[in-house]
DNA sequence: CTTGACTCCGTACCATAGTACAGGGTGTAA
DNA sequence: TTACACCCTGTACTATGGTACGGAGTCAAG
């Protein structure tokens, strides 16, 4: 019913590469809705948006196994909102560590710039000096 | 002179795996000191120094790479401690981007899950229609 | 009816940072 | 001298998310 299309076309569309495409059917992410006599895969709407699904939830920081899991979610009768609720939840609670560990990083290194006498060689380079763990605050 | 070491007892006493130092000699990283008659890799305190240096700088999140060009620096006469600093300031810029990245991330998240009526089946789940991409804001 | 673009499948390859294993040799202590 | 831990090399495998290539078949326009 609706138009109906083969992988070059769904990929561009997308904005996605071809091979992306497939890989994504190897991982049981995205099958064709069909295929031509010839074996060419084709895909509609459906299609369309669950690979759209897949990117933006990628841009979520989602990998591609939470994102296969929370397509099940969906095809699951039993699964309830709350369900994918909690799993963005917990993927809000991975990120903000990741944050707090970045900003840690962040000091560390300022720290260091700060203590830069930037004229010396490197042979007395407080920066490679601190690296390498004799005196580390 | 220094009390030279087996990869075991180095490894060990940096609290890295064997495989990884052997690793790392590959990449050009690290390599022993010297070698027993039989083929043993033999290491002091200078390469314990620097794979120290190695492991602090991953924890700032300098890749291997990036570690090698570090470790490049000190050992050319002509680097100065202000490439270091460049380098610091390149890394601390990528990070301070990533952290902004996550930032987005994070209120993406938190709005999806605001939006999120919980005990709806999940045929109706407002985070999954988001990623959907019909309407996203 | 030919040409060029598209697609198929299978396999190999990329970066990143390792880890594991096989089949041998070495070192040491009882 | 035997037992066991340790080390050697080389190769393969892990996870993650793809990308590339070869050789064949298909589709559509001119």
């Amino acid at each position: 019913m609706a138009a109906e299309r083969t992988i070059g076309r769904l990929a561009k569309s997308v904005g996605v590469n071809i091979q992306t495409v497939r890989y994504y059917e190897r991982l049981n992410l995205l099958g064709p809705a069909g295929r031509k006599p010839s074996g060419y895969r084709l895909y509609g709407s459906d299609e369309e948006r669950r690979l759209r699904f897949i990117k933006n939830a990628q841009a979520l920081g989602f990998t591609l196994h939470e994102i296969a899991e929370l397509l099940n979610l969906r095809v699951s009768s039993k699964a309830r909102c709350g369900d994918v609720q909690r799993r963005a939840e917990a993927k809000l609670a991975q990120v903000n560590v990741k944050i707090r560990e970045l900003r840690t990083l962040t000091r560390a290194l300022q720290g260091l710039i700060r203590s830069c006498r930037a004229g010396q060689p490197t042979g007395q380079c407080p920066i490679l000096e601190s690296l390498e763990g004799k005196e580390r605050r």
